[in-house]
DNA sequence: ATAAAAAAATGACATTCATCATCTTTCGTT
DNA sequence: AACGAAAGATGATGAATGTCATTTTTTTAT
């Protein structure tokens, strides 16, 4: 369970910022940020933006991870990304000019700070290596999507199970994968019923052990091999 | 047929240029464009870059469709975008520092102006304006990329080919669309088949109508429907 | 104009996967 | 600790769609 207290984190010794867009500031800019950044505890589910809202600034993740999904035609989720500590999340709204195309809930009780989007685009006007830090991400998430887009319509859905599981390592890097069935399948792309039925396969395949709600990969190599050709 | 008197087209007057990135420019950043970038001609289904290389610049579409589109594991194309007329391709992979995550292939005989990575890098570092509307396209991409991806895991092939022809219907404004029915098949994620078979079915609705190879769309309403809801 | 190649069309069939119904287990709250 | 609610699991079934084979039409190149 995650400490309340650490609800003001200081941008200066916040670990998580060391891996993210934040890394390369130098002390001005990093005091720039303390001074204008709110820190906030959201519980488990809470959201922090909602898809068709207008935007109002960004997001910082300091502890606790948060699902980023669009919602189809019956409202059902598909989950883009899966956002762990130091990751920004909202910014792609900041420079669209249009409302948020996604929304974000907090997959687990988390500390997120904010950052006005005047205080933000400041930054981004100033501040030349954030800002092509920014276009770099922006850049690269693009890239993402398109090989995302390919696999959503080429692989089968066992293929896509093994992909999005060697993602979910990464994400919870270290610990055992621990989301919800219903969350597994929405970012995957397939009913749930389906997915696990998939996962009890790859159980008893020897690819993954399951334990209770969390997940450990045992043979990535194999996921590997799985996620890859047909 | 194109002509290839057309073949050195300057900026200033390049009706191409009026509804794309550029079309903000002021003169003497037009003055700059117009020194550095080079003109050529590509013929129906030659190649701008490929997916694996490295960047050398980005591409400025005067005249003639373009297909921008990933490959599986298997080899299949995805198509991602069609770029049509003033459209600037390519410049992602200007920021990101990787290679092509993309290919992009002439779809018609084309007239494309190139302009090399240094000189549009230079370009975005010195005019804000063209920057704000970099990024402001990367934002707009990565958020129809999500819908792409929603729609690729939530509606039914159907469902896609009718947004899909919207979209077209758009690239190809006017005119009637033009495209392989390959293409269009790797455009909607699905098997060539499934996308005649479907098409017929449209024919029969009297949604389209096929010309052989040219398709027109007669009731762009219904169709809207189609690829609405369920 | 004609031949060869590419694209489009159609049919038969197999398979994957979504849906619905039901049941069991786990979780969260009092 | 016990209850209700949510999540997980399982089976039966059918529809959507991919695959393979074949034919027809259109395009391209000689």
């Amino acid at each position: 369970m995650l400490d309340k207290s650490h609800k003001h984190v200081s941008c200066a010794t916040c670990q998580a910022r060391k891996n993210s867009l934040f890394a390369g500031n130098c002390d001005a800019s990093l005091d720039h940020l303390e001074e204008h950044k709110s820190c906030s505890y959201f519980k488990k589910n809470q959201p922090l933006f909602i898809e068709g809202s207008f935007p109002r600034g960004v997001y910082c993740l300091n502890q606790g991870k948060v699902k980023v999904f669009a919602r189809g035609d019956e409202g059902k989720e598909q989950i883009i990304h899966i956002a762990k500590e130091g990751e920004i999340i909202g910014f792609r709204a900041m420079f669209s000019g249009d409302m948020y195309k996604v929304s974000a809930t907090a997959l687990e009780d988390a500390n997120i700070c904010f950052i006005s989007k005047d205080d933000f685009l400041d930054m981004i006007d100033t501040n030349a290596t954030l800002r092509n830090g920014i276009m770099k991400e922006l850049s690269k998430e693009l890239g993402d999507r398109a090989v995302f887009i390919t696999n959503m319509a080429q692989k089968s859905v066992r293929e896509r199970l093994a992909s999005a599981l060697i993602i979910l390592d990464d994400v919870y890097s270290g610990e055992q994968i621990n989301l919800t069935r219903e969350d597994m399948a929405n970012f995957v792309g397939t009913a749930t019923e389906t997915l696990i039925r998939l996962l009890k396969d790859l159980k008893e395949e020897g690819v993954i052990e399951i334990h209770t709600r969390k997940l450990e990969i045992v043979d990535k190599d194999k996921l590997m091999k799985i996620a890859g050709g047909r």
